[in-house]
DNA sequence: TCAAAAGTGTTCGCTATACACCCATGG
DNA sequence: CCATGGGTGTATAGCGAACACTTTTGA
């Protein structure tokens, strides 16, 4: 076992401080989350949110957006700090803080990155359990998704650039946990005027092609500017 | 000058960790926020919101209560952490992080704390320019009770514990930067529910005496287990 | 008696909701 | 021809927004 090597030295104790990224996919039907199964202990051989030491020459963003990059492969994409982690034994090694972020990815979009092997995804009602207090990460991470979801239309960050309306729908009901009738959340969505409707069509079921919108990022400056709220 | 003593090692690079504390306080007209005045460099002599180091066998949100007691004197407020701040340089003696924190408190229990002194409310549309990215964290704050307002009523831990409508109209207004309809204000909050009249009066102004509500925290329970939103 | 604060109710228009029918397709 | 999914419109109720008058009191 090599020496370990203590260079870092300071007048006053200081905590490590890591990042952990809450990846968030949709796959047409349910609301997904990428893990990684650890590799080292602790909780080796548990899954786990992908997370990192942070550089001290990048911000917490950077760092979140780096561990994004080597799992999805994904060099940008919405990404929200949500909350820091400051529970004193939540890492059995050391004094651990974890600032935590959520990110929206288009499953679709996701090749798998360098540690591709050991991530997969996971629907959220059936997640495994997860190491450290992970569990509680993911929980707030979901809590925080469905309050964001009535101040900005984050929900096309989950969606392919082209969608139906069933899409749509769907991916609303997996983050609200709720049920819509189909017909007024057709006429809510086109009346709120955030979607443009395409003149395509599409096979998504076999029985009938739906028609494809693409969300309208001009319209949404334009409501952000005068200050708007998406109600359901 | 004392030879400096680092007596702490890392194998890694460890950043420091502050909490800051962005306390609000009501005064029935505007909403002010707590500064102390920095006696050490850097930035003496500088407008400051109160923060300090975190403790290794303290979670963040004791440190930021720790923080608040001291300068306020009260031993338990709401208190909410809306965001951690991780520029680079953002301190100039290290790399600092900071967790920070807004308090609502009742400005008229604020007695004063330890660092009494230095402290000093200031109305948020007039403060004085602060240390390090202190203006960016409290800008930050003020965002995010904008928003929170809609998912709890925080509006009455600024109240004192009895008060009028207009008192709560003008802290709406205070906080969401509009103005409403004196009317339709007081119907709609009689109408939600979530204030109990009481026979009381109380003069506010020397020309009539208003009638005194109370928040009724059993309705709020009740309301918030069903799920609910209030409306602006 | 005048000015300022506070208390109260009605009307209107919009939007959320509930709800039903038709069409297209594949089996 | 039937089952399934998709597209569309209408009727109703409730809420938000606009709005005016009266009372009280101090100056």
């Amino acid at each position: 076992m090599e020496e370990i090597e203590y260079r870092y030295h300071y007048q006053y104790p200081h905590p490590a401080v890591t990042t952990d990224c809450v990846i968030f996919g949709f796959d047409g039907e349910r609301l997904n989350v990428l893990l990684i199964e650890r590799g080292i202990e602790p909780y080796k051989g548990c899954w786990a949110l992908p997370g990192g030491f942070i550089g001290m020459n990048q911000t917490a963003e950077e760092s979140a957006m780096r561990e994004l990059r080597e799992e999805t492969g994904l060099k940008d994409a919405y990404i929200r700090q949500f909350h820091t982690f400051s529970t004193v034994n939540r890492d059995p090694r050391e004094r651990v803080l974890t600032i935590a972020y959520y990110a929206l990815v288009r499953l679709q979009e996701v090749k798998g990155g360098d540690d591709a092997a050991s991530a997969q995804w996971f629907p959220l009602d059936a997640t495994p359990q997860l190491a450290f207090d992970h569990q509680e990460i993911l929980d707030m991470a979901k809590e925080t998704l469905r309050k964001q979801i009535h101040f900005e239309p984050i929900g096309f960050e989950l969606l392919p650039e082209k969608f139906s309306m069933k899409q749509l729908q769907e991916l609303y009901e997996a983050i609200l946990g709720v049920k819509f009738d189909r017909r007024n959340f057709y006429n809510k969505m086109l009346h709120i005027g955030l979607l443009t409707p395409l003149d395509e069509r599409e096979w998504f079921s076999n029985r009938k092609e739906s028609y494809l919108y693409k969300f309208n990022p001009e319209k949404y400056d334009e409501m952000k500017r005068k200050g708007f709220r998406l109600e359901f």
